[in-house]
DNA sequence: ATACTTGATGTAATCGATTGCACAAATATA
DNA sequence: TATATTTGTGCAATCGATTACATCAAGTAT
């Protein structure tokens, strides 16, 4: 049927050579303007368009790339995403969504898989199951310039874009200090990740800056999914002495306990403040509105974007950088008690 | 530095040519076994790894399929694309994921960018925006498959995938009647959106079978999104008479709703009941739990994958198909008024 | 008038894998 | 033994765009 035209074709059709037409197309100024004309005008009426693929094998640069993430309906994933693209859209590049579903093994085909799509770059938050780098190793043997963000680790020497985990960890639980809470619990996830500990970190560190101790058996460790936080809200509502607060490091962990804290009558926030952490959609749709710490995601993808593109200028002599993040703790009404509804998203 | 090793480099160093490389790791029955062996031996030792960009050049093929979905943070498109990306990277394909979000100029981009990335399919839902179609025709003058999924309409004759909006909205109205409401509202989406219009003759018919009247200022028309749930939720509020059921098309604008009606003391189910549509994911962490439909989105995603991969096979000679597939009624606390909590994820 | 720029375009190789056709050797058939 | 067929490889073109280098005409300097 209509074959897709090419340089070559315009060529033809001007008796002129693809490189003249190539030239032409890129404005290169070895060719005169009138040719230079003749050549973009000719290009439209033929309703050409460049083969990337060509180019991209002539050029050793695919304009793709990749980003591995858990899985994307998580907010705080989506948006890095878009984040991601709406900078690197402009600068003609396509992005390649991976989800890990934070296994190792996707992880591994994953990383396989952009590879051998020649992807220009990888971004990549870890999956919490790994623990084994290797297939990272494989990333930098080929020469892919690599961005870690959010989870990542002190493995290898490259980019990465994350949040001060601590500092969301500190803000958070000195929030319910303030808020009047006097016994915190603090739930938190796998210790090989990262930011589940300097979350912690940041807890402890508040709580001991107002003079309160830390108490081990305040410590929940869970997977932070949604089945946690109802399997701890159980377990806390057998306690002789609740708690009056709670800072869980996932927001679903903390609606988990939410839920099943309402149910016996407990009273969120006056018996008990929550802040959770993510922000992620569902916050400001539940009763009452979840706490949280909002962790930049949008901008952190721009950051991300642009490191790379970045890199991708320098070419040799790269020393990769560490950006930090500044979170925002979101006071809504799961922890506000003092200045009840304030905060809430429907007027008065 | 370490270059990447090619079939010339395999072929070198087995003293063959990359002809019989490239034949060798395809498996051709015109090359011995023993030879295979040797190149598939060496191939792993030197590490070699295929560039499908040079592949893609000369078979015509890129093996990506872009995916366009209005965004990828709402629960069901982010699980098509799910759905889609487990049958088709069995098949060594990509996916590149473009968001729309719903606007007109963004979905015009997206298609040239896809177009331009020389993909092998596109899989579309329209934006909700759009009413003129004219960038879809330009993705079949390039001849590039296209198959549209939940959002469409009949401007094209090409596979699409879609769920049966009307009987989804016949089930979740009928199953308000059974609840008892005898007074039933809907929040309905634009009319240019087939599947809202779909849903909303589902209603209508509904309503009709079980003999009640069907009233327009009944049905409020919006964007479906959160803050016109909360507008619509203040108008009901002022009537003389309280609506005692919502059937919403969307259940982000049931949310909105449901927000504003509990402020005012309103019960939820037992005063109005409430059915959402699309069984998004923060449905059953809200208060109560959202009834709703879901649409199989995992589902529509593997057959989307199935029809590309059946078009990609029968090349010439392939006669569009439609397949519908049956929505499913999720019934919660929302709209449960007969036997309180049974449907409630905890247990007791 | 000769040599030397400058400007504009063409030639041909390249990126890496694929594949139709050619060809030699080995085997089968007459 | 001569011819036909099979088997295993090699040769070279191809996909479309890019680019170092060559070429050639016109213009400038000496």
């Amino acid at each position: 049927m209509n074959k897709k035209t090419t340089i070559h074709d315009i060529a033809k059709k001007l008796d002129i050579t693809a490189s003249t037409v190539s030239r032409a197309l890129q404005d290169n100024p070895r060719i005169s303007d009138s040719t230079k004309k003749l050549v973009v005008k000719t290009a439209r009426q033929m309703n050409y368009q460049p083969n990337s693929i060509a180019a991209a094998l002539r050029n050793g640069k695919s304009n793709l790339v990749g980003v591995m993430i858990p899985t994307v309906d998580r907010n705080f994933f989506g948006s890095i995403v878009r984040g991601i693209e709406e900078i690197l859209n402009d600068s003609d590049y396509n992005v390649i969504i991976c989800q890990s579903e934070d296994s190792h093994e996707k992880e591994k085909t994953n990383i396989k898989t952009l590879l051998k799509a020649q992807v220009d770059g990888i971004f990549a938050s870890y999956a919490k199951e790994t623990v084994d780098f290797r297939h990272y190793e494989e990333i930098l043997n080929h020469n892919v310039p690599l961005i870690l963000f959010d989870r990542m680790q002190n493995h290898f020497d490259v980019d990465a874009v994350v949040i001060d985990d601590y500092k969301g960890g500190f803000d958070a639980t000195e929030h319910l200090i303030e808020q009047g809470c006097r016994n915190i619990v603090h739930l938190t996830g796998p210790d090989n990740v990262s930011i589940y500990k300097d979350r912690k970190r940041g807890y402890e560190d508040a709580l001991r800056k107002h003079g309160f101790p830390v108490l081990q058996e305040n410590i929940y460790q869970s997977d932070l999914k949604l089945e946690a936080g109802i399997r701890i809200g159980e377990k806390l509502n057998k306690l002789s002495k609740l708690p009056d607060g709670i800072f869980s490091s996932s927001d679903y962990a903390a609606i988990g306990a939410i839920q099943v804290l309402k149910k016996s009558g407990i009273k969120i926030p006056q018996d008990i403040a929550v802040v959770g952490f993510s922000n992620e959609s569902f916050t400001n749709l539940v009763d009452p509105s979840l706490s949280t710490i909002d962790q930049k995601s949008k901008k952190m993808g721009h950051f991300i974007a642009n490191t790379f593109l970045e890199r991708m200028n320098k070419k040799e002599s790269y020393t990769p950088s560490r950006k930090v993040l500044t979170p925002e703790l979101i006071v809504r009404n799961s922890s506000l008690r003092k200045e009840h509804s304030k905060q809430n998203f429907i007027k008065n």
